[in-house]
DNA sequence: GCTGTGTTTGCGAGATTACGCAAATACGCA
DNA sequence: TGCGTATTTGCGTAATCTCGCAAACACAGC
């Protein structure tokens, strides 16, 4: 069971991701790129509760992914770290070029379809 | 609801990041970073029972994380794109910086730790 | 065809996560 | 102090995920 990465860092990595491994939780993440906000407004904007954004918002301050700071009655929350957005964003460009590229496989061979084992040339 | 990111996009990443999001997974996609491998191989390397390396590793095929080529009896399993590695690396350096200084913060204010909120300077 | 090795699948139990509602808390303002 | 706004928490239910076991499947060699 050797491996290069520590099992603490592939834990530390599955909870990283577990973070952002729902659609609500990055729906908040990408309205928060765009500045802080509070609680109701990034409730408005992910389209969700507020408790239920209050929720997420809470796991996603728990692992370190956004920041809370209060102002007034309001709380203001904004992204932890800006390479988050960065890592966000080239994984983003690398699935949409996945797209793009499987588009093209399916227009060269229409009928060759989700193969549960994709075979090497015989 | 307006987004920089479309509900499909936020859909598409958190699916992904879903992918990654278990300590096993994340031990599996680590031990492939190494070259290919067959179910065996990762079951060994992860830790886990070959039933259930099989179980994750389908979950990863099925998001297109990593590609399986059949070898005779054996199946190898390889990763499906080197900038998922690179963004993993990315983001495991921010992790461990952050946890540096945190490390460093909780030196300098010892009796400091783990405040719900925090507030700016009053 | 039969056997052995390697992999996948079906299924059920247990654990975890998500969500809404109501209640509680925090804070500014009068 | 009392009120209104903003946010969080407790709790119950529904949904999802994880994992092991046994069975099924795939394939090379005999």
């Amino acid at each position: 069971m050797k491996q290069t990465m520590s099992d603490a860092s592939c834990e530390m990595l599955g909870d990283f991701f577990a973070t952002f491994a729902h659609t609500t939780r990055m729906r908040i993440f990408c309205a928060l790129q765009r500045g802080p906000k509070t609680v109701t407004e990034i409730a408005a904007e992910a389209g969700v509760t507020i408790t239920n954004a209050s929720q997420h918002l809470r796991l996603m301050r728990d692992r370190g992914a956004v920041i809370a700071e209060k102002h007034a009655q309001s709380v203001h929350y904004h992204i932890a770290d800006r390479r988050f957005v960065e890592a966000a964003i080239q994984i983003r460009e690398a699935l949409f070029e996945r797209l793009r590229h499987e588009a093209e496989q399916a227009a060269v061979r229409p009928s060759r379809r989700r193969l549960p084992v994709a075979s090497p040339p015989a």
